[in-house]
DNA sequence: GTCTATATTGAGATAGAC
DNA sequence: GTCTATCTCAATATAGAC
């Protein structure tokens, strides 16, 4: 499925400096914008040799979003270690740089079936670690199970850090900063009430006592 | 400041043509797909054409947008008027076709800035309408305006919808399943507490008499 | 590995015939 | 209103010199 060819050395500067740039043409100027020549002016090189890393532009958009993925994995997983999960996952979700590359990768994903795959594989795996987590979790939050499971919680907590980094992005100051400090409060809360509660088991969706 | 200019009747058939082909194509293959040939290709007329009537791209994105935002500020006046207003407003916000479209329109506006202009307008003017309603809402549902402030819940309700319907779109089935059947339970508990309670008058965070 | 050069294709936009 | 024709520019991708 995801294989992408890989020209060249893995550990190439100049491979290094051609996802730099792409990822920071992607956030400032759209996905149109990234084109063998402009990736290869912004990187200070000459366009043939963007395609000597990455002979299809589909290799080059899968390349960038794969170097992004395993860093958000890797913070996804330790934000669900942390002493303060809800609010460490929170802190990964809506970290603003990644939400315009978000926006980004997901429109151009509807139309390239190469990144599209990608993204959908990176997608079920961070989901199903979350989900796994929040099992866990949930019953130690008091959250009820039946009224908000894990599969739930995970995509609200993503949904809403989505929403709010757009009301960033449009500069709808008023509202964004009542909804996010709504969301820190509500964190906050939740944090509190896992501390002071002793830990349970995890439960299902049917009735406690 | 929202200055589009329009060439030729506003009820033209031919430029309608031009919208919905162009609505069509940023849905099924993106907005860098979206060109004077391309969208004359799928209208079955003349490239020109197309720049008579929208002399350049921007002024077709930002009717496109127009188009589409005037419905959907419809529907959702509408819902918030409704006898169980907060199932209605899921329903419009989740509709799985306004996905595609406004993943590509978010995406577009970031280097179009006359396109950005126009969805930060139409985003400011929805919110300010669904958060005065929650304001007279959210009481009756019994909702804790403390730890949910209007400005959070509508925040909320439109990224958990962003959030399924890219579930959807990338073919999550299990966790989309899930997570789109507690929202609707979720939904049903809150229009039950709410024709269950009297209806209480709006109140703020602060404590009232 | 890095470059130049180029084949080929399509883009936005405008002028002007009908 | 609709079309043809065209100017100008940039795109992907490849071949091959260094």
């Amino acid at each position: 499925m995801a294989t992408a060819r890989r020209v060249g050395s893995a550990t190439s500067e100049t491979r290094a400096a051609i996802l730099a740039a792409t990822e920071q043409l992607l956030v400032e100027s759209g996905y149109a914008s990234v084109s063998s020549r402009s990736v290869a002016a912004a990187a200070g090189i000459n366009p043939g040799l963007v395609h000597y890393y990455f002979p299809t532009l589909d290799d080059l958009f899968v390349a960038v979003f794969r170097r992004g993925a395993e860093k958000n994995l890797d913070r996804m997983a330790r934000a669900l270690a942390s002493p303060t999960p809800f609010q460490a996952l929170w802190r990964t979700s809506a970290d603003p740089r990644g939400g315009a590359l978000f926006f980004e990768l997901m429109a151009a994903a509807n139309h390239r079936p190469a990144l599209r795959a990608e993204v959908a594989e990176l997608a079920e795996r961070a989901r199903r670690l979350q989900i796994e987590a929040l099992r866990e979790l949930l019953p130690q939050y008091g959250v009820d199970g039946g009224l908000f499971p894990p599969e739930f919680v995970a995509a609200a907590i993503q949904g809403i850090a989505l929403s709010l980094g757009r009301e960033e992005a449009l500069a709808m100051a008023t509202e964004h900063r009542a909804a996010a400090a709504a969301m820190e409060n509500l964190l906050d809360h939740l944090e509190q009430r896992r501390h002071a509660a002793p830990p349970r088991r995890a439960q299902g969706p049917e009735a406690r006592s």
